[in-house]
DNA sequence: ATCACGACCTGGAGGC
DNA sequence: TGCCTCCAGGTCGTGA
């Protein structure tokens, strides 16, 4: 579900939190992602902590606190966290619930694929799934001299390439599709054979695709939605991605669909160049 | 060291 | 209606 521009579609219509005291955590005691339950010793030593800031690091969510440490969030593909009011049922699949008054913010995951942790502000990046983010193309420049020389020692398919959190933190499937096309570039030309004028190209159309997304408040195929329950319009902006036979918008020739990596990949045959 | 693959989970869609 | 298979927006550990 959540790429870069879903996450932080959830981190703005999340900030009406900021200033309210955790009065209460729960916490199903599930495990999530690699069966890590979420700490809950750490996190009910927030309680009385009032909510300060929310950041985002490519797909994570950082929530800080008037305490020393903050509340890391990853929404996996299922996740959610949505802003409810305490008395509304919770809903199936509620693995972390934080009070806030007669507000709760819930974390809801049916997968289990997602993360909560809890980090100490400003050693974020000693927790290991932070540690090893490149540079976020939204909120950090991106320097597409120093991604060219990473991609000229990766043999790997360019999407494989666009997909590594540690080359640029937020793409994921979607938006690796969709950018490659804007770039005019094939999905499985290897890394290391493109251009520095590709890969600027390319480096040009990631950040297009992912702010074109967040105009639109990302994109919701099935059931992506922001903190509020609102759903993105940007799945009927995508170019590629889900568009199998359908003629492409620039030359006209049908859509093909591949798996690359076991994620399905979608291309136009005729102006992505192999 | 690098890469592709499968595993981790649940639920929805489509075929029969 | 019910059962089966396939598919899903992410990440990590494995084995080649």
């Amino acid at each position: 579900m959540p790429e870069l521009p879903e996450v932080e579609t959830v981190r703005r219509t999340l900030e009406p939190v900021i200033g309210a005291t955790i009065t209460s955590v729960w916490d199903s005691g599930l495990g999530l992602h690699m069966n890590r339950k979420p700490p809950r010793r750490k996190l009910r030593a927030l309680v009385g902590a009032k909510i300060a800031a929310l950041r985002r690091i490519g797909k994570y969510l950082i929530v800080d606190t008037t305490a020393p440490q903050s509340i890391v969030a990853h929404l996996g593909m299922s996740g959610r966290l949505r802003i409810h009011d305490a008395r509304d049922p919770r809903a199936p699949h509620t693995h972390a619930v934080f009070g806030l008054g007669a507000r709760e913010l819930r974390f809801v995951d049916p997968r289990r694929f997602g993360q909560i942790d809890v980090v100490t502000r400003g050693a974020e990046r000693v927790h290991p799934s932070l540690a090893i983010l490149g540079p976020d193309p939204l909120t950090e420049g991106i320097d597409a001299a120093a991604v060219s020389r990473l991609a000229r020692r990766r043999k790997s398919s360019l999407k494989a390439f666009v997909l590594d959190q540690g080359v640029i933190a937020g793409v994921g499937n979607i938006y690796a599709s969709e950018a490659l096309w804007r770039a005019k570039l094939r999905p499985s030309k290897r890394a290391n054979r493109t251009t520095v004028a590709q890969i600027s190209s390319l480096v040009a159309s990631i950040r297009e695709v992912l702010e074109r997304a967040l105009v639109h408040n990302g994109t919701s195929l099935r059931d992506f939605v922001d903190a509020d329950g609102e759903s993105g319009d940007n799945a009927e902006y995508l170019w590629v991605y889900g568009r199998r036979g359908e003629p492409c918008c620039r030359c006209k020739a049908k859509i093909k669909r591949s798996v690359l990596q076991g994620r399905a990949t979608y291309y136009c045959p005729t102006c992505q160049t192999p």
